[in-house]
Formats: C-alpha cells, sequence, structure tokens
DNA sequence: ATCAAATCGTGACCGGGGTCATGTTTTCAA
DNA sequence: TTGAAAACATGACCCCGGTCACGATTTGAT
C-alpha cells in the first residue's frame, strides 16, 4: 500500500523543505536573524537540528534560498507587467519601475538578506540573491540599439552593469535609510542620468 | 625608573594592536579568513585570546581596520597625486585613475575585505570601510559645476552617488575576476559614460 | 615609598553553527 | 513478500567566536 505516486520520499523532502523555510522566515522577522537558532528553526518546523543541514547547507543559505524564490518570482511578474508596448526603453524603464513597487512591499526581507544572507562579491560580481538586473537589461538595452534608441557604438553589457550598479546601489540605499521615499522616483532619476548620456543625442 | 614620557601603558598598547593586526594580516594571507582562528592570531602575537577582544570588538574588525588603514593612505596618495593643474573634471578621473593603480598593487587585500570584512549595507549605504569616493567626489563635481564643466541643474551627491555605484562595482568586480585586466581603463570607460550625460553639452 | 583605583591580560567558559556515526525508514529488485 | 541497499533524520559532538570574573600591572596622589 505504499504511495507508488511520485515517490513517498520525494514529497516529504519537499514538505520538509517548505516547512524549514517558513519556519525560518517567521522566526527571522520576529526575533531577527542573529537571535534565531537553527535549533529553533528546526523545532518549529517538528523536526531535529541536524535534519536542516540536510536540506540548506549553512544556516544564511535559507536567506539566499527565499531570496532567489521571492525576487526571482517579483522579476518575472515585474517583466511581464512592464512587457506592454512601447518603446524598449520605455520597457526597460517599467521594469525597473516594476521592480522597486515590487521590493517596496517587502523591504523588510530584502533588508535582511542584504543584512545577513549576501556578500559583496556575490551581489556584485556574482548573482547570488537573483537581484541582478543585469540579464534582463542586457537584452532590453540590445533591443533599443537595434531601434536607435540608445547609442549601437556601446558595449550593451558595460550598458547593463552600470544600470545594475545603479539599481543594486538604489536598492540598498533605500532599504537602508530610516526615511522612507519612492524608490520607484530615486531609481528613475538614476537611470535618466545614464540614460541622457546613453541615448544618442 | 619607570619610563615617564607618554606613558608605559599607551605605548604598550599600541604596540599591541600592531602586534595583533600584523599577525592577522599575515595568517590571513596565508591560510585565508576562515581558516585562521584567533588563538593562532594572538599565539603568534605572544598574547592570549581573550587579549584579542580588548582591542578589535570582533574577528572581522581587523580586516576592516587594516581596510581604512591602508585604503585611508591610498586615497589620501591619490588625491594629492591627482591634484595638479587641469580642470576639476581631469582631477576627478585622476582620481579615479590614482585609487584604482594604487588599489592593483594590493587585490588580495582588497578582495578580502569585500569578502569577508564588510557587508553590503556597509559598503553601499554606510560606508564603513572608506572605500567609498562619494566625498571626494562630491567636492570635485561641485568645482566642475562652478567651473561650468558639469550640468549644475543636477545634484552633486547624485552624481557623487552614481559615480560610487560605478566604481564599487568594478572594483569588487575586477577582485574577483579571474582574468587580470586593467581596473583603471575599466573605470575610465565606466566614468565617461557617466560624463557623457552629465556633462553639458 | 605607599596604596587605592583604574586599566588591562588571561583563559575558563558559553552558545551556536556545522559534522558525523548511528539507527530508522523507504525503495527496488527478486 | 522479503531483504539488501540507498536515503535520510537524529542528536551527541567538535570547533570557534565572543564573554567575563579574576588577578596582575600601572598610575597618580599623598
Amino acid at each position: 500500500m505504499t504511495q507508488q505516486i511520485n515517490g513517498k520520499r520525494e514529497t516529504a523532502k519537499y514538505e520538509r523543505r517548505e516547512r524549514l523555510y517558513e519556519a525560518a522566515l517567521a522566526l527571522f522577522r520576529a526575533q531577527g536573524y542573529e537571535g534565531t537558532t537553527v535549533d529553533q528553526i528546526t523545532r518549529q518546523a517538528g523536526l531535529a537540528k541536524g535534519t536542516f543541514f540536510n536540506y540548506f547547507p549553512t544556516k544564511d543559505a535559507v536567506l539566499r534560498y527565499l531570496g532567489t524564490r521571492e525576487i526571482g518570482r517579483l522579476g518575472m511578474m515585474a517583466m511581464s507587467t512592464s512587457n506592454g508596448f512601447g518603446s524598449s526603453l520605455g520597457k526597460l524603464k517599467r521594469l525597473l519601475g516594476a521592480l522597486a513597487s515590487s521590493l517596496e512591499k517587502d523591504r523588510d526581507l530584502v533588508s535582511l538578506i542584504f543584512r545577513s544572507g549576501i556578500s559583496v562579491p556575490d551581489l556584485l560580481a556574482g548573482d547570488a540573491g537573483g537581484f541582478s538586473v543585469q540579464p534582463m537589461a542586457s537584452l532590453l538595452i540590445r533591443q533599443a540599439q537595434r531601434t536607435g534608441e540608445i547609442n549601437a557604438q556601446l558595449e550593451p553589457d558595460m550598458l547593463a552593469a552600470a544600470l545594475d550598479a545603479l539599481y543594486l546601489q538604489q536598492l540598498v540605499r533605500w532599504c537602508e535609510s530610516p526615511k522612507s521615499y519612492s524608490l520607484e522616483e530615486r531609481l528613475t532619476g538614476m537611470v535618466d542620468l545614464l540614460l541622457l548620456g546613453i541615448t544618442t543625442q
């Protein structure tokens, strides 16, 4: 009578990972990252401490898991939201705007990831966490170059990198700022800075 | 016969901190940051483990100490080197160039600091580590605005922030890249991107 | 010279992240 | 159905960063 459909193990594994990740998120939100122990997480999930490390290699890995999961979803959503008609350049701006307004709803989480879940090289050189907009930006920039909206002389990857740098810096600063302001506005301001140099005349 | 000049304690303190910081640096270089224990550091410095924490609040604080010390020195050097005559804009570019070529000599150290010594918010929002060029850039940008080299409509602090973002991103990427290339070139390329939008016409 | 107070080195100790040998559960082949 | 092998949960254990109570050293005043 063993549930043959899709293996008992497979589903149990999935469920456990999910329980761990939800327990972790809840506790992090309630007591902070440093204030939460792996033991607490596993107990809240009804498991033993050692089990945690069968699902996540380290304590902070759960933050990145969370990050890529949520942020990836946001990115997709933003990508489709901003995929209406209009110039590629317009799409690019709308993409950033949509991303910004999505992230604005989860400031605490994003802030947590930046503070404890991701290292400087991972954010700025690699891209653990999936925060980078470079891949999407690279695509849109190439499009915009083809349509003549952006100076085609310039390396699209370099432009995308620059955009990414500005985007990430503003995102981090917005997370850390005690005053709350519109991330979206700041971002468009920053991007315009670049665009005025990038746009053909 | 107690050495009255300048207090026995004072000098001993200075010497101990120096010994600790040199021992730490040597060990980090030899075995990596994670591979080095505080106990090893203190023993190499001829002290007991607990003493370490009388001089540095945490293990990674020694990295930042190192960082601010060295980077600060580099910054000053670069600032004076680039302080020749010429346009403010030229000074700005020369400042970045000088900083870059200084840092190029200490890639391993800088890399170490980015990987283990500084958090994302500290680097991008605060400025632990003294890596930020924002303060210096802000000054030079204001000058350049007064002389009409840079569009005076734009917020100088925002421009400085943008410059900082581009600078830090390129610095981090250069540190992490397996291929070695000229940081200086990359930086000037990036800055030109911004300038073409910033410069008045 | 003397001594009380302040400073600081010291290492036993603690808490928590991460490992691993063990026993249990699941799977799959016969 | 059965049993060997693979997968995995478990918690005792290790290691290391950081704390702290103690004792030694230094200081400055008398």
